[in-house]
DNA sequence: GCCATTAACTAAAGCGCTTTAGTTAAATAG
DNA sequence: CTATTTAACTAAAGCGCTTTAGTTAATGGC
């Protein structure tokens, strides 16, 4: 069982390799080839299964008709699914996705951009580290399509897909507060992540925004690599301050912070209540279920995708309003806060 | 900023593209390039930050240094964490990977195998719908490296990285025997793969090994795309019938349990026990914490990449002993059998 | 001082495809 | 009945790289 090339089936069908490409890319009506020749030529590929090596034909064409996808972690529940929409509407439109794991490193990130130019990606997907900027700067300056989703630069003009960060956490603290509590502490991670900013803030605004609530902040930044290690004493600390409500500014935090609870035998919301930004597809089956901020994950791949179409078909890049998203979140409450 | 080519650099340094090319690719000392000469153009390639078209690369070289991964679904913690550790490994080692998710679809994944081949992967791991039985036999005359991870063509010599799911189940079922369980009930979803068959084994032969259980099954099939709306009747029959336990043959129909038996106001473990097979990263979290028989993650991902590199080294493809694996699961136990 | 080596390169073919600029023969126009 | 169009193709260049088979000039051996 031999390869089949395009110079083969020409030969067998006495027609010029050009003919036999132009009919297999649909091109055959526009050069008026005969639509006798056509069958022919069709048929025999069918039957013999022959299918263009892509990488002659992105060669030839310039393109490759394949996108890239960086994010932070793929065996991440919430970029698992991102990446699961992506890579589903992309196929559909005969894309292939190539993805890869920056693990919050700058310098693999950059290294993996570079490396998807070499792969001649035709466009790019990219939940950042948000230090490299010069990168995007780059991309951009080059008409190169780009999409940043969940992470983006607020200095740099670009396309984004985000949602909103500050809103969410805001909504979350309001619904604790309204419930009565008196205190809330924040639980997030160390990093100088706009998007963590923002949640930030949005505690921040919240509390400020309160009269009936300490005014005091109670925060916590847990580093990245050991924040599993880490949680059981930060929480410990910010109940001796006096919180009586916890929000954490992402689901692994929570995941923790539910794990550290349980080991310091906390009553939930009884003693204190948790709310999570980001849903976790269990976070409903834990006793008691966790009141979330729930992220529209699909919307953010396909959104992402849309832009970054439009983006590879016009090519110059136009920074217009609608390229520029801010999804709105979902507050889903459940019974850890004790509604 | 225009892009650099090859000859550009040639065109630059006054020297031929050949010699350009051979020192990038380190062949420059083998070829007696002198080590002035290489300097000057890895220098030069340094500062301008020359990167290959890998498509051409992969044309003229004939391989692509990409591998393709196809599975059920990204966006499943087991897969996503499964794709993570492959890609992880595969980076480290030079190689891209693109994936992408089948959904069970046998004739989606038959064209996204043609799809890879197309894009000229070098190899290729598949967790199959097991309904492709030719293209993979295909796959191996043309010696095309291949293995298969979770699930694997039994009539069909291949290279593949299982995990004992005979064993694992069997193990469940006598911890609940143990336990002094009468009648176990087995949920699981209507499917003709191998792995589920093992699983349903390796339940029937811990109910038939036991003397002091009901030896007749009670076994419910659910459909994989409704098994979310007719769990809770399938619960509540086996209950019927008598069911003092419940397995489940794997995570997320666990998850669909648990989310039922709540819905049901049932208690675990007191009036039903349960154990899962595959865990997710929530089931330590939810009360009572689930039982499960946890799968080896990480190994089935770089074994399934240590036997691919081999094969795409060796080219001829061997099928020596070690090139089938059967990883071996691991019985965590929590509460939710009432231990 | 002449031939064989060797060091240090280079020309050019080839990877499999796309695409532009023709070519040829038949059809139509005037 | 010649000039122009058109239908139905095709030759060949080019995509950016690798690699084989040289080439040239310097060096070494005897």
């Amino acid at each position: 069982m031999k390869k089949l090339y395009l110079k083969d089936i020409a030969k067998n069908l006495q027609v010029s390799q050009t003919t036999v490409s132009l009919v297999l890319n649909k091109k055959g009506d526009e050069n008026k080839i005969s639509q006798e020749t056509q069958k022919r030529i069709i048929e025999y590929a069918k039957e013999h299964r022959y299918v263009a090596n892509q990488l002659a034909r992105g060669l030839s064409r310039g393109k490759s008709e394949t996108i890239g996808l960086i994010i932070p972690d793929i065996s991440d529940t919430f970029y698992a699914n991102i990446a699961g929409t992506i890579e589903t509407k992309a196929m559909e439109m005969g894309y292939t996705v190539v993805f890869s794991s920056s693990y919050e490193n700058p310098e693999k990130e950059k290294a993996l951009i570079y490396s998807m130019l070499n792969r001649q990606v035709d466009g790019l997907i990219l939940a950042s580290t948000q230090k490299n900027s010069e990168e995007i700067i780059t991309l951009q300056k080059n008409n190169f399509p780009v999409v940043l989703i969940d992470r983006h630069y607020p200095e740099i003009e670009t396309n984004y897909v985000l949602v909103d960060n500050f809103g969410g956490i805001y909504k979350a603290c309001s619904h604790l507060i309204g419930l009565g509590r008196k205190k809330i502490g924040f639980v997030t991670i160390k990093s100088e992540l706009e998007a963590m900013r923002q949640r930030f803030l949005g505690y921040k605004k919240a509390v400020e925004d309160s009269s009936q609530i300490d005014q005091e902040l109670c925060l916590r930044e847990l580093d990245y690599k050991k924040y599993g290690t880490d949680m059981k004493e930060a929480i410990q600390e910010m109940v001796r301050e006096g919180a009586d409500s916890l929000v954490f500014s992402t689901h692994y935090l929570t995941r923790e912070g539910i794990r550290a609870l349980n080991d310091l035998g906390m009553k939930v919301p009884g003693q204190i209540a948790i709310v999570s930004f980001s849903d976790m597809s269990a976070f409903d089956l834990i006793d008691p279920p966790i009141t979330s901020v729930v992220q529209p994950v699909g919307d953010i791949g396909k959104t992402a995708l849309a832009i970054l179409f439009d983006e590879m078909k016009v090519g110059t890049i136009s920074t217009e309003l609608d390229k520029k998203r801010i999804l709105e979140t979902k507050f889903v409450i459940r019974k850890s806060c004790g509604s």
